[in-house]
DNA sequence: TGTTGACTTAGAGCGCACTCTAAGACGTAC
DNA sequence: GTACGTCTTAGAGTGCGCTCTAAGTCAACA
């Protein structure tokens, strides 16, 4: 049987609040919610949009992208919509590669510099037996990213 | 020679704004710069200190770690301090861990999807050859991560 | 000597993304 | 029939990370 969820239960599905759920429909970063009595039914379509539009978030994706790329879905399967959200993505995605970088990058460097505070005290908190001194020989130091609140 | 900045300097060398290096050594984020007649003198320990800082805030460590590592390089090179640097690296570095891996699947996703939309409408606008109308096969859908402002 | 740029403390304002409350109205289920 | 969950609109509050202003002081440079 297809999901069919109130607003509360799909809040739990997703891990948002339920006021979240209703400020993302109003600020149109979810299509509208079919409503049965007056009630929010959340089926497979919008579960789905919901993940996805999350996923977005997730990655840092600005909301207003988000809402233009929901905007865009709404228009249905016009040229202009298509094309416009495969810009879109395609856009974020070229952003993610390049955060894919400098996230990898940040990952090398910190695992220098713990394997060198490792080599002063062990994981375990037990001095290592040979290493000089080389802490604050400052594994510091590189370049300058950014990530909004992403 | 070493390197040494008036704060206007260093705030165009950091892309940071006068207000932001004041900010941050205000609360805490990197520590007390020195001062020559009462202005602050960015020398070479500070800028590798606060490109470090500026890396991790670059992939999201929350300002409050950021500052706790600052606290602990105070210590200066006692076990704690170096041990709770290496953990706090450590966790950071677990947790990129886990985004990159978010990451890898957003954007494998993405380009399917936008292979999808290219099949119907090639990335020149023109209407793809073959490609029955597979759009709305709802490429949407997956798990729900988050990041912070990051 | 005057301009420039920095200093201080204190505090207001901003944009984002929620988060929650209020107050009154429904519909459904026990 | 009453309790529960939802609905609506409107608006206040929160936390983060800045961003900027004010007002007065001080030092270096031309």
């Amino acid at each position: 049987m297809p999901t069919s969820l109130t607003i509360a239960e799909a809040a739990l599905a997703t891990g948002l609040t339920t006021y979240t759920l209703r400020y993302y429909e109003q600020i149109g970063l979810i299509d509208p919610v079919p409503r049965r009595s007056g009630q929010r039914i959340y089926g497979d379509p919008e579960m789905r949009l919901i993940q996805f539009v999350l996923r977005l978030r997730g990655t840092g994706m600005p909301m207003r992208d988000i809402q233009e790329y929901v905007r865009l879905r709404r228009l249905g399967e016009t040229p202009e919509s298509i094309i416009g959200r495969g810009d879109l993505l395609e856009r974020h995605a070229m952003h993610l590669r390049g955060e894919l970088v400098t996230l990898t990058e940040t990952i090398t460097r910190l695992d220098e510099k713990i394997a060198l505070y490792r080599s002063i005290y062990g994981a375990d908190g037990t001095p290592a037996p040979v290493a000089g001194n080389a802490a604050e020989s400052n594994v510091d130091a590189t370049p300058t990213p950014r990530r909004k609140h992403a």
